[in-house]
DNA sequence: GTCCATATGCAGATTTTTCTGCATATAATG
DNA sequence: CATTATATGCAGAAAAATCTGCATATGGAC
C-alpha cells in the first residue's frame, strides 16, 4: 500500500518495478487482486489501452492523516511536540533555512488562529 | 507491532486487551509466538513470577526513526516541511501557547547549529 | 502478415498466518 | 488442602496470503 500511494497510479509492472523483492508479474497481480478483494485499492481500466492501473481507494490526503495518528500515538505518546522535535533534531538532519521560515511562520498563523 | 511499542511491555493476556479485534488467549499466544520466530519480539521470563512479557526486539528510538523516515517517503514526498505543515494546522488541532514556544526554540536551535 | 512484448484471465499449488483445543503446571484464595 | 484463575507447551486445523504456470488476447516492430 505504501508503494501505491508513493505512486499514485500505477500499473501491475510498475508496482512490480518498485518492490523491494520482487516476485514475479503474476505474484504482483495477484497481490493487487488481493488488495482489491480488501477493498484497499481500486482499479481501472486505462481509456483505450489494454491494462489496468490500480490506485488506493482511501484519498491520499485522508489516508496520510490517518497514518501520522497512528504514528503519533505508537511512537510520540500523541504528543505533535515530540514528532516535531525528532524531526528538527539537526543531527538526524539539516533542515534548510527557508524551510526553517516556513515552519515558523507556520508557527506564527498556528498562534494567529488561537486567539 | 503497534501495540507493543505503545505498551513497551507486556504479557499476552495484555498484548489481547490492547487488540482491536480480540481473538482468544491461544491465538495471541500463537501470534506472538511468530513474531517471536521472525525477530520481531523478544520474550523474557518475569523474575519469580511464571508468566513471560514480551517486547520489542528493536528499540523503540530506532524503530519510531524508521517508521517517520517511511512515512515521510510514503506520504510527504521526503518533506520534514510538509509534515509539520499538517502537525500545524490548526483546523486539525490547537497546540497549546507552551508548546508552540517549544517548537520555536527547536527551530531557534536548528538556526543554531547551521552555522 | 508474422513475431514479439506486454497484458489479461484464471485455476490451483505452496507457504504463512491465524486460530483452536487440550493437557498440564503453579500461584493465590478461601 | 481443595478450588479457581492464570499461565504454559504443543499439535494441528483452518484461513489467508503468496506464488506459479499457462492459455489467450492485442498493439507495435519488422
Amino acid at each position: 500500500m505504501d508503494l501505491i500511494y508513493r505512486l499514485g497510479e500505477a500499473t501491475a509492472a510498475q508496482v512490480q518495478a518498485g518492490m523491494d523483492d520482487q516476485p514475479n508479474y503474476s505474484a504482483v497481480r495477484a497481490l493487487l487482486g488481493v488488495l482489491v478483494d480488501k477493498g484497499h485499492v481500486k482499479v481501472a481500466k486505462v481509456e483505450g489501452a489494454r491494462h489496468y492501473v490500480y490506485s488506493a481507494k482511501e484519498p491520499l490526503k485522508k489516508a496520510s492523516k490517518g497514518a501520522l495518528m497512528r504514528l503519533l500515538a505508537t511512537f510520540f505518546d500523541d504528543s505533535p511536540t515530540a514528532l516535531v522535535a525528532n524531526l528538527l533534531d539537526p543531527t538526524e538532519r539539516k533542515l534548510k533555512p527557508a524551510d526553517l521560515d516556513h515552519i515558523q511562520s507556520l508557527i506564527d498563523s498556528h498562534r494567529q488562529s488561537i486567539n
